[in-house]
DNA sequence: ATTTGTGAACGCATTCACAGCT
DNA sequence: AGCTGTGAATGCGTTCACAAAT
């Protein structure tokens, strides 16, 4: 019970949590047991009574957790319970659709800006008028309005230099869209979505319906009889 | 050696070794070790190793692995050695920013067309030139086009209902940006992408470095000296 | 000397099973 | 009876370490 390092699996799976509790919270449910959280879910209810263990005892033996108690305590965990303010790198398609992304909008976070070099995009803003400025801006902006998240979403090819100027400019936390896995320091964290690896993945469990074998090595050899 | 039922962990990082592959066949390498390979994504040698042998041996001891052959290699184990058709539900930002996005298109995959309800963008097209439809041509195009998977980018709340409809439709892979875990049938595949799940993960770390007793639960008790 | 391929060892995450509380 | 919290057991993925091959 000491202190047993939460796991990233862990993590993400107190946001899917967050996310129940809020509905039932809306729907007016007061009272959820660790089973009915894992059903909705497709976990085990051991799975999310250890999750919860991690953190403390939120429940009552018996009953189970209540709903909005346990709500604002993920949400003090997860540190959502003040606003973590981001900005976006890159204000192409990609960059603008996630400024524009309801979930990255309220609820905890908020978009201020996003940066590009293209002077054709610098001083506009997105559809929910979100400023673009300038990359050079960065560091000033950064500064100013407490960014603490840099989201990149630039090309592959500069995307490395795009973390290191986000590293200079003081942030410690990254999601990088771009199709790389780029350097960081220690301290820093730099978590990646690689879109082009979940769809190849889709692609892999298509092909290994189709023929299981195709997978397998070994060519079509004659060797025996 | 026989068939060591290959985990989804395996099958990303081989999209991450063919990524490297393609790097280094164009710039004219043509042998590889697998620390080498190893190095440059931040894995270890064995790891890439065992990676590799669940599929077969393609490397020569004391040599290494030859770049192009393991490319394709990797390729047909990807089923990327054909074109992977897709259609995107939702042409709102999401939507849109996806059918653009370069590693949907080229290189085994094809968005071939968005699927909307909203009369004012069905009949339209993405800047690419793909052509939005009403979803209820789904089926048809599904067919006519030999479509093999859907894009989800539509709001959480009508996702599952998108998802059903894709099942009918004999859609068997699902990739998944819309915020809930929809339900499929067995043999269907659906990957859900949780932006905010990531993004959150993110503010727990933010939140453990600044105050590393934030997640542990117990009120600041004055209970000694 | 170098590097692959692989059984064995290890470590981490999940599940089981039950004591403890309502 | 019902449900949480948790040590024990299991399962799974990674790393180690070395035999086999060039």
């Amino acid at each position: 019970m000491a202190k047993p390092r939460v796991s990233e699996l862990t993590t993400s799976r107190l946001s899917l949590y967050l996310r129940y509790l809020i509905q039932l919270e809306e729907s007016g449910v007061d009272t959820v047991s660790s089973r009915a959280m894992a059903e909705h879910l497709m976990l085990t209810s051991s799975q999310v009574r250890k999750d919860l263990a991690c953190f403390g005892e939120f429940g009552v033996r018996g009953v189970g957790y209540d709903v909005h108690e346990l709500r604002q305590q993920i949400e003090r965990i997860l540190g959502l319970d003040r606003t973590v303010r981001a900005v976006i790198l890159g204000a192409g398609n990609l960059g603008n659709a996630l400024a524009d992304y309801p979930g990255f909008n309220g609820r905890g976070f908020e978009i201020v800006a996003l940066l590009d070099v293209d002077p054709g995009k610098v001083g506009g803003s997105t559809r929910r008028d979100t400023p673009i400025h300038h990359l050079d801006e960065l560091s000033r902006i950064v500064e100013q309005e407490a960014v603490e998240v840099g989201i990149v979403a630039v090309p592959g090819e500069v995307a490395q230099e795009v973390v290191d100027r986000l590293v200079d400019a003081g942030i410690r936390a990254i999601l990088n869209f771009a199709p790389v896995r780029p350097q960081v320091p220690d301290g820093i964290r730099c978590k990646s979505v690689d879109l082009k690896v979940e769809l190849e993945s889709l692609s892999f469990f298509l092909a290994e319906q189709e023929d299981p074998e195709r997978a397998r090595h070994e060519l079509p050899a004659q060797e025996s009889a």
